[in-house]
RNA sequence: GGGAACGUCGUCUAGUUUGGCUAUGAUGCUAGUCUGGGGGGCUAGAGGUCGGAGGUUCGAAUCCUCCCGUUCCCA
């Protein structure tokens, strides 16, 4: 009866249905009526806005500011560094018409911002008076995705950051690029609950155009690492084509140097498979469009009379304490569908008010992660409120650690990390020097290097691949 | 890159094999009523031209062609 409103298969058993119809029936997005795009409702913009906000504020406290960068790109501008364009020409949209007419020089829907922003930066910076230059543009990119698309993983237009900034010299880029990924990280382990992994990418795996590229990487349930955010050093690769060149203060002219990052809504992706269940999304609480939901309960239209009002006290006291709640008094539904229904939209914290509940002063929590219930006196229910809230950060942070851990292996030998590859783990395997041995690795396993740890440097074991004396010990793992 | 499945009221769907009456049912929606602590009951009502375009035919949701979109699996 009615349970197809909810999530119909497990976790655990399809994955990727299961996330598909979370996704969509909890009103986070829906297909747009173009191949590979979405439409965000409010519920995901929302997360959106939320992350927005606290990266917004993060930028500002460090000396970026924000700008806005048109969407057209001419085609002229895309192709000036050779490698870059390469990179992403597959996929390009490109714009060949205004209404009738044909366009002289086709443009590009920008797929990333690099070449328009260099060009303008060019204009602007004159002297080393004008570095550092930070600034950061939120935005989307369109790149033309051919396989099959996926909400918030693989789409073909989606929303992001790209932050840009020039330097006078290497190691101000460079502790920009580390800067960077920190903030990324504690973004993401303190507003979504997701742990990562932090380092840098292999040559092969790197941005294209860049010196080299910082990711962070989150193991997802299925096995399959996702990169959720990446901060480049571009060292002068784009400065030297763009002239972005300055004066110093011996009046030399220099090419600058520069750094580019940026994380996008896949980090909303990540969030969901995460932290998901078999009832559907479980938000964490900092990001939750809604932290608490109030489900009056009666009976008789006295009663209805008396929760109602005391369910708007906890509501207008909770708003007072800034925590984002909403009384559910939709009368035409009973509260155990209520229950389901704030659960499947993932609301961190519920608040039944009954008759019951009243007469003892208390009302009951229901809390989404690990679904427990118990009850609470009404005297200092807010203070217990926010910091339940934060209990729920900490447990679900906690909790998805442990796995993360539980599911990182060390291997030696070839075999061990096929073995474990097949269990859907994150391997920590030693490799050399020679690029054909990684290539060998993700042809035969689908695995690539994610991320080279900052401890990873070993020269004392030997490659899986090859046997010989190995440089590295970086985490591999199949990814999205 | 390869393979498979699918598209019918808001949603899930019957009907397609073998073309033929007013396109089936449930759920949701609207109104009323009784209800209400884990996806309520009853009564009444509204809602679809069958993803789109072309074609075959006396007649197409059903057959053919092309297009659009979605999902899943394997590199």
């Amino acid at each position: 009866m009615g349970k197809e409103i909810g999530v119909t298969v497990k976790k655990s058993e399809d994955f990727s249905e299961w996330y598909t119809q979370t996704v969509i029936k909890s009103e986070l997005a829906d297909y747009a009526p173009v191949k590979g795009l979405i439409v965000l409702r409010p519920d995901g913009y929302s997360i959106w806005e939320s992350l927005k906000s606290s990266l917004d504020k993060k930028f500002a406290a460090t000396g970026h500011r924000n700008g806005f960068l048109p969407t057209l790109i001419p085609e002229s501008l895309l192709t000036k560094e050779k490698d870059h364009f390469a990179g992403f020409n597959p996929e390009v949209f490109w714009v060949t018409k205004s209404g009738d007419g044909e366009l002289g020089d086709r443009l590009a829907l920008r797929p990333t911002s690099e070449t328009l922003a260099y060009t303008l930066f060019a204009k602007w910076i004159r002297s080393w008076r004008d570095l550092p230059l930070k600034i950061n543009f939120w935005n989307t990119a369109l790149r033309a995705e051919i396989k099959a698309t996926k909400p918030f993983l693989r789409t073909s237009e989606f929303l992001w950051q790209e932050g840009h900034t020039v330097h006078v010299n290497s190691e101000e880029a460079e502790k920009e690029v580390t800067d960077i990924l920190e903030l990324y990280k504690k973004t993401v382990e303190e507003e979504l609950a997701i742990p990562v992994i932090t380092g840098k990418k292999s040559e092969k795996e790197k941005f294209v155009g860049a010196v080299y590229t910082f990711t962070m990487e989150a193991l997802m349930p299925d096995g399959k690492a996702l990169q959720m955010g990446t901060s480049h050093f571009l060292g002068q690769n784009f400065s030297k084509p763009f002239e972005l060149k300055y004066a110093d203060k011996d009046n030399v002219e220099s090419y600058a140097w520069q750094t580019s990052w940026g994380v996008s809504w896949r980090l909303i992706g990540g969030m969901i498979m995460i932290h998901g269940d078999d009832r559907g999304l479980v938000l964490p609480p900092r990001v939750a469009p809604i932290q608490v939901i109030i489900i009056p309960i009666y009976y008789s239209d006295e009663d209805k009379e008396k929760i109602g009002k005391i369910s708007k006290e906890i509501e207008e006291k909770l708003k007072d304490a800034e925590i984002r709640v909403q009384v559910d008094n939709r009368e035409q539904l009973t509260p155990g569908f209520k229950f389901n229904e704030w659960e499947m939209k993932g609301i961190p914290l519920r608040i039944e008010i009954g008759p019951k509940d009243l007469e003892k002063n208390q009302v009951t929590f229901a809390r989404r992660h690990n679904r427990q219930k118990d009850d609470q006196e009404i005297t200092g229910l807010v203070e217990r409120v926010v910091s339940e809230l934060d209990k729920i950060h900490n447990d679900m942070f906690s909790d998805a650690k442990k796995i993360l851990q539980e599911r990182t292996s060390e291997v030696d030998t070839y075999d061990e990390f096929k073995t474990e590859l097949e269990k859907g783990r994150l391997i920590k395997a030693p490799i050399c020097n020679n690029p054909e041995c990684e290539e060998g690795i993700k042809e035969e396993t689908s695995a690539d290097v994610r991320v080279i740890t900052s401890d990873a440097e070993d020269t004392s074991s030997k490659c899986i691949k090859c046997s010989d004396q190995s440089s590295m010990r970086p985490l591999f793992a199949r990814g999205y």
